[in-house]
DNA sequence: CACTAAGCGAGACGGTACGTCAAGTCTTGCA
DNA sequence: TGCAAGACTTGACGTACCGTCTCGCTTAGTG
């Protein structure tokens, strides 16, 4: 966890509870889901964790901190790319997974929410992006080595220029994802990731005609 | 504004001073530029307005109600098109716009909290959609019915199609651009925007090749 | 009450509750009783006054000097000297009054507590003097204007030795009976008020003999 | 110390530091002076005695006992009566005695205090009876044996009434100067005791026509 | 022109959550 | 076992904001 300290100095005193760290963690998962961001009180967290209130404040500077690092357990479970053999279905699995976080109740109610907040605290936009954001881009970084090594995509020419697609590349998917999850409120079922794949793999012009030659059935929908 | 009362029952009393929504609207709109979402308080609103509680109140159900008009106001005095004479262009456009909005603080601090809120409130999702989506996916629509027009694009085959299309590309617009201005936190500049226009052009396999082909230069930032 | 805000300029929104006012004093002198001094707390007098805590701060700064308004009003109510005719008497007479509040529960648990919160806090000594100090000795200077208009003493010489004279006897009166029941912890009951009466009467050296003299009764006592 | 463990039984493990116990008491009795008694905490008392918590809960059930064994060690190395030839002149160094320890700091802020959370417990008022108030009275009862001896004061007919009578003066003295120095907030000076002195010896009556005898001079206040 | 039905500013009100603090207990490791 | 360090539970603290209310006043139309 990100605030833990640092062992440097032999600790004295009595340990912190390890347990009561899960406890909370997983209290506060379960209240965002059930409360809503808003909803959320510290007080709240600290009845389901079965832990005072003052504890909480001692592992974590507040809510927004909280917050980030339960929702940053949440990510480190759930995402992971297995290996589909080709880039569009990798592409589709990325998609897949950053979607299945994203129905997750405690999760579409508070991510934005914490992003929000970050915009007023440098503090905490470092910490989102450590706990959260960098895990989710390490994913596509990985589809887009694998595709790289299968031939699919021509490497990169320059480090700079690698990290700059990598950068937009990561931005469309996830931003992408997201619009549609939480601002567009659909489903991102497979057919829905099917059209986003083609659509990142030829462009805007294959958009229409690809769908043509290849209609959807109702057992494509999720 | 989305609240105003009908007026098919010839209201009496005393109207509501038009002066005082203006002055509410651009205190809300100060306000969240200066404190941000979770320090925008009504009282704090109220005060900056030379108007009662009470009369904010009368107006709007609550905070997040008062946030989404204020917003949409900034929306509606921003959003526009103008017709550059081709799809990059235009695509570059939209993006701009999107990203200028995304820069103004109050916006910023507040467009995704209201996304957040809007999770657990359906009457709120359903004045976002209104008073914001609507009005920035009507952007994109222009520009692909320009497109087609001109012939850069092909014509839809079918109503439902050309629905699912314009969703999708929206959403690949939208997000990305939110993405890349909040969550990433970088710039969305000329150059990023025409990264992104290339790459919703072409594709993933055309993204490397071009950008080598035309490099970049250093006033082509902002 | 002390804190009334001076109606001078007329004042505008809605009115305080009288009635809570007249609830929040008495709770505090009900659970000053039931729970002592250091058991009372700020929400438990909310509670049982049917008010918010809010509207105890917006009242009273805090504990001590809700506290000090609240013994007042006791004091107010209880201090009272009957003319009996003779000096004796009447000392016997401001004697029991002092000793029937420090009776109730809640002046015996409070009155000494403020007194020490006091020691560090000029304000709350200023309001313990107003509200509590001062209706004390007017009972003292009472006594004595009535025994010299009887002649049963001298008249002051001037003004100076007159308020020197009468700060002593106040001090010896309140402090010997605050000391004898909140101290001492023992009963002031008619035999001792007699004691007293006769100590500060005639003196040390006159104290034993005339205990002698007229020994007393076991219906002497209270 | 009231505390210290009984020696019976033959202690085993680490003895006690006796050194901590005057690092307690002395760090009491400075935080006291320095925080007063609503300001004091077990905390900072440990941290100035480089003493842990728990050491201090062994060894003293609480504040309030800490606190009262604290001010007996005050009280045990200020008071003493010298013996000064005569009633009048021992009575005036009784009281000298008790207001000095009353501008002690910590005196003032934490007596009146204790007494009053010794309303409600009685183990705490019998610990303040035996640690002060009874090293009070037998300066009060010297006083007086010293008096009878010089036949300054008649002997007491029965111990009965000497008990009574010496229960009435002492509650005089010390409620006296307790409520001059702490309720009035007045200096007790040497004009002032002299004042006191003759009152008590004389009783009320004399009380004016002596102190027109002998005018004050501004030297004779302290 | 008076009546009347709102609107309005000021601020009290009952609530709820905040983040802090103190009391007193418990746990660890060292002496 | 004593002790230092410090984590822990409990619960009060005082503040801030919420959304509602009460009051005295103003401002249109309507009768």
């Amino acid at each position: 966890m990100s605030h833990a300290p640092f062992r440097d100095a032999p600790r004295t005193g009595r340990p912190r509870s390890a347990a009561a760290d899960r406890a909370i963690v997983a209290a506060t998962r379960q209240a965002l889901a059930e409360l809503g961001w808003s909803g959320l009180t510290m007080a709240e967290v600290a009845t389901r964790a079965k832990v005072a209130k003052t504890t909480l404040y001692r592992r974590w500077p507040g809510k927004n901190e909280l917050v980030v690092d339960s929702l940053a357990a949440v990510f480190e479970e759930h995402l992971e790319l297995p290996d589909s053999g080709g880039l569009a279905a990798d592409l589709a699995g990325v998609v897949r997974s950053f979607a299945a976080l994203l129905e997750l109740p405690e999760i579409r109610t508070a991510l934005m929410a914490v992003v929000a907040e970050a915009t007023r605290d440098p503090a905490l936009r470092a910490r989102i992006r450590d706990a959260i954001v960098d895990r989710q881009k390490a994913l596509v970084l990985l589809g887009r080595s694998r595709a790289q090594a299968r031939g699919e995509l021509p490497p990169e020419p320059d480090p700079e220029t690698a990290a700059r697609n990598a950068d937009l590349i990561f931005d469309v998917i996830a931003g992408t994802v997201v619009h549609r999850a939480l601002v567009s409120n659909e489903p991102v079922d497979g057919a829905w990731a099917a059209d986003f794949a083609r659509l990142l793999l030829t462009g805007l012009t294959g958009l229409t005609g690809v769908t043509g030659l290849a209609p959807r059935t109702a057992t494509d929908r999720r």
